[in-house]
DNA sequence: TAGCTTGTTCGATGTTTTACGAACAACGAA
DNA sequence: TTCGTTGTTCGTAAAACATCGAACAAGCTA
């Protein structure tokens, strides 16, 4: 019997908007959920951003602390991916507006995924 | 010739997103944007919030640093206002998105404004 | 079993934030 | 000029945060 030791994930309600606001007031933090904004599910280990890993464990936790993201564990590696409906519906408009000025303003820009060649 | 040192607003290009996600990223300060959100300028002292008036000073000064706020003086008395045209301008729908979920959650509850008795 | 990989946790450090009261500066009123 | 009012700044303290490297735990792999 495989016990994976999920983190744990705030629902919805549980989910408040000075939380959010705290997680997005980092660039790198901002960054990731850039990566993430195209709904791809990625692997930590293909999270790219200038800090020790220590720190980028950090910051994931943060942001999946705050509900932002979903973080699953299958056998030693992870995989995250941005908790897009669970935010539309509690915070309507909010991610899109935050995306739209990351992205113009380039928020994070440090932040990115390895380019993993061995796929497409 | 009056020289009443204002305060220093940052314009819209200077304002960034970490900023201003910081900046609401503290319950009060998110009461005192809701509470200057109906769009009239407040007198400094008409407003109402569960700290010292140095901390109070401190808040003003964060949401103005973010550009979020604009503070005027007139003699010896402050007044303050929401930056909205220049919000929705830099930051569009994010400020809306914003006070629906803090009207909903009752975000900042503990701010307000004097019950100004001598109108209305 | 022994070792490697992967991500979290721990402990330490330096910075930033929040908070308070006291001191201060600027202005208006007496 | 002497007060009182108003808000900022200063000095300080406590808490939170970002960051790192080291140690660790869990799961594969040889």
């Amino acid at each position: 019997m495989v016990i994976v030791k999920q983190a744990r994930h705030p629902g919805p309600e549980e989910m408040t908007l000075v939380a959010v606001m705290g997680a997005l007031s980092d660039p790198i933090r901002v960054g990731l959920v850039r990566v993430l904004a195209d709904g791809r599910e990625r692997g930590w280990g293909e999270l790219r951003a200038p800090v020790a890993k220590s720190t980028l464990s950090h910051h994931l936790r943060v942001l999946r602390d705050a509900g932002l993201t979903r973080t699953r564990q299958e056998g030693t590696r992870c995989f995250v991916e941005l908790r897009r409906e669970d935010l539309n519906a509690r915070f309507p408009g909010l991610l899109e507006a935050v995306l739209e000025v990351a992205r113009g303003d380039d928020v994070g820009a440090h932040v990115g995924v390895a380019d993993d060649s061995n796929r497409t």
